[in-house]
DNA sequence: GTCTATAATGGGATAGAC
DNA sequence: GTCTATCCCATTATAGAC
């Protein structure tokens, strides 16, 4: 085994838990498949984290970043409010499609971290950064088509993401891919009645 | 202990699981955590059950009847499409509200069902009794209302029950009522939209 | 710094006494 | 039929050899 700073460690073992888990799920990606994953021993392990709990919390972070900047970098903005809602659904589906396996794993973080004192905050941030990122890509969809919104941005926030979450988790069971699509369009349309042209 | 029909206990053990599973997930009910909820010891358990994934089963199969009883008992039907709609969702909600934890269980066993071979078609059950349900309520409104649907029905049973799923599992998280009901609103008039009266 | 060996715990399942 | 005692396994974490 080649040495290593800690640090490189630490984010090896964090790439080999996400694809554990992406794999296998959370509960399986025990501190063992972890490290059989990224060729280290046991003992690795425990220095370059604290607890099993610890890197779960990294992984939740991490993933949540991830997600969001995804979300950003597929965020497609249009002069017409409609493409704009429309593209960028298409390509947030895509990328789920593309890798259910890592979206599966927030929800069962989500899951985790609801059930284990200690954990509660790990969640709510989880949750209040994704609220905040549909939030500012609605705020920024209206500017660059010239609308405002009608409903409370926060509220619009957690209705998209709402439906995004939950046709994700649906599929995750029966990979309708058509009628999640179907429903997807609908979320567009529902979206745009409570866009309105921006008064001067 | 007082004698008991094997049955009995299995009905026993059943509601001490989903007890245990309300207050501390279902990865905390071990078969110890839930012998001791019902006031057995161990080796009760395994005449009731040949094993913890078989309770598990027993479980999920209850809690979809449960929801779908519930759900199908707080459904309103009125002569007006829009009040069928608007009193059946905020019942629902508050039927959630009410008890989160054992809607919180279902969304887990989902995630254990998922993960676990030999399960998938569990959670695909589960799903399939959920969508089926949400439909055929959707059908029943249409009904009494005198209406029909413009997009076909199990894309809009979808739609419903990802909004209800997405918007019970941010709830769990942050416990932000009033922007969940106000979410709920909005898909109540977004149903709407593909309601119209029906041909003579 | 690295890894083996081993604690210490908790779990599912079972054998066998009563 | 009931329950104790135990087996056996997997886990997290650590101690200590190299």
């Amino acid at each position: 085994m080649p040495r290593m700073a800690a640090s490189d460690r630490r984010a090896e073992l964090l790439e080999a838990a996400i694809r554990v888990m992406a794999r296998d799920g959370v509960a399986k990606a025990t501190t063992r498949a972890v490290v059989t994953e990224a060729g280290m021993t046991l003992g690795a392990f425990h220095y370059c984290f604290e607890s099993r709990a610890q890197l779960l919390e990294l992984v939740t972070e991490t993933l949540t970043e991830r997600y969001v900047a995804e979300v950003r970098g597929l965020f497609a903005p249009h002069k017409d409010i409609r493409d704009s809602v429309l593209d960028s659904l298409h390509a947030f589906w895509k990328g789920f499609e593309a890798n259910p396996g890592e979206h599966q794993i927030s929800y069962e973080l989500t899951q985790y971290a609801l059930r284990n004192s200690g954990f509660e905050d790990v969640a709510g941030k989880q949750y209040e950064i994704f609220l905040r990122a549909f939030a500012s890509l609605l705020e920024l969809a209206a500017d660059n088509a010239g609308i405002e919104w009608t409903e409370p941005v926060p509220v619009l926030a957690r209705y998209v993401l709402s439906v995004i979450d939950g046709l994700n988790m649906i599929w995750l069971v029966d990979r309708n891919t058509d009628d999640s699509r179907a429903a997807l369009e609908m979320l567009a349309d529902h979206l745009l009645l409570h866009a309105r042209p921006r008064a001067a």
